[in-house]
DNA sequence: GCTGTACTAAATGTATACAAAATTTGAGTG
DNA sequence: CACTCAAATTTTGTATACATTTAGTACAGC
């Protein structure tokens, strides 16, 4: 065995470039996010490849993930399309999130208990949020948000949640772009993870299962 | 609009024909399971592609499928390898599966009790399951068990559990595949599954709830 | 006038070919 | 003998080109 191959990591902090399959795939959804795609719209792959200057090859890997991840659905031969995400389906994205994420956070907290340090990871992305909330940059507050709860999910170590967490990510943010929020949402976005970090910390399992489900559910009732 | 376009289940009854990344992505699934395949070991395109007899463009697809549902795991201009699947990794996969089946379970409950003909389609099921048995044929005992389990995600009509649930079935039927099982099992898989058909009917929660992760821990105490 | 069918066009599915990147190999040097 | 550097090989990433299937359309038959 050669000492390159023991290095598995990439340099540990190399720059990864993502290919122009992943490339595709985020800006798709950030299309959906945004409006420029809508939900139901057929995607057709010659077209779409040449928006996005890249031939069908790469796109077409793209569109492969999003359906694995059910942001889009196609059959074969006769396309593809962008899924539905109407008052439904975002109950049900809700739903699988709190049990997603309590998952994450059970296998969380005792990282948290046995290293100090992992809160700082936390602390780093809620400053983002709020620095983004000032100036109402709702895009970049839905990511630092995304990566919140990812950070969590990988804190936990539990690699199954992380790959689920990914798919449904995607949905999360999609229907984050689809709110309208303002200036009083700016205000509570980062307190709101505030309490959620505090919790980690103290480790109480039943407050954060109380409190998870308020946080995600937050949204729908408005 | 076309006529066509609003018959959007194609003919109800038409035969899927699955593309050749779709069945490429199910060959080394079922690979990995039967041991064909190894976990750890890297995957190189070319060789693959030649030995499932199509060209690298299919075979890519299915990686790219594969790598969103965490089955491979693949870095850029490094390769892909099949996903390791320790001991911490399987009890990952049932938790998670814990949580993701009493959703699903959550969700049909109140769908058998509308309809009391959708027992048929698990009482046929657990025929094929039980038929499989007789034989020892594990494989098909696993793909019935997964059946069994995707009818449940259909019915409670939460397609994003059913979306999740592809991705976990196909880590579960690896894990399956790597189980060592005899004739008492084979005397036992079908009971297993009437006593959570039975529960569905009765709606009975409480129990579902302590059952269903009784039913999917059973496999690892042994 | 309506239904069914053959034909045309377009989009998807697949294969081949080329470009870029990384690992491996080996020669040269300290 | 170990180490460094560079060429060569391998492998992945991408683009172009061809085949197959489906949807649309016009026309003939009833």
């Amino acid at each position: 065995m050669t000492l390159a191959a023991i290095a598995q990591p990439p340099a540990l902090g190399a720059v990864r470039v993502p290919s122009l399959a992943e490339q595709a795939a985020d800006v798709i959804v950030t299309g959906i996010s945004s409006g420029a795609l809508k939900p139901g719209e057929r995607l057709y792959e010659t077209e779409l490849a040449g928006r996005l200057k890249m031939s069908r090859v790469p796109l077409r890997e793209a569109l492969k993930i999003l359906e694995a991840q059910g942001i889009v659905e196609s059959t074969p031969h006769r396309g593809t399309r962008i899924a539905l995400f109407g008052e439904p389906r975002v109950k049900q994205i809700c739903e699988a999130r709190i049990a997603l994420e309590r998952l994450a956070i059970a296998g969380a907290v005792p990282k948290f208990a046995a290293d100090s340090t992992l809160v700082q990871g936390l602390d780093s992305i809620i400053q983002r949020m709020e620095r983004a909330a000032l100036t109402l940059d709702w895009i970049e507050v839905s990511k630092a948000d995304l990566d919140f709860h990812r950070e969590i999910c990988r804190i936990s170590g539990n690699e199954i949640v992380s790959k689920l967490w990914e798919s449904l990510a995607r949905h999360v943010f999609i229907v984050f772009g689809h709110e309208i929020r303002d200036e009083r949402d700016a205000a509570i976005v980062g307190p709101q993870h505030k309490v959620l970090r505090g919790l980690l910390i103290l480790g109480d399992m039943t407050a954060l299962n109380f409190e998870i489900e308020r946080h995600i559910l937050r949204l729908r009732r408005r």
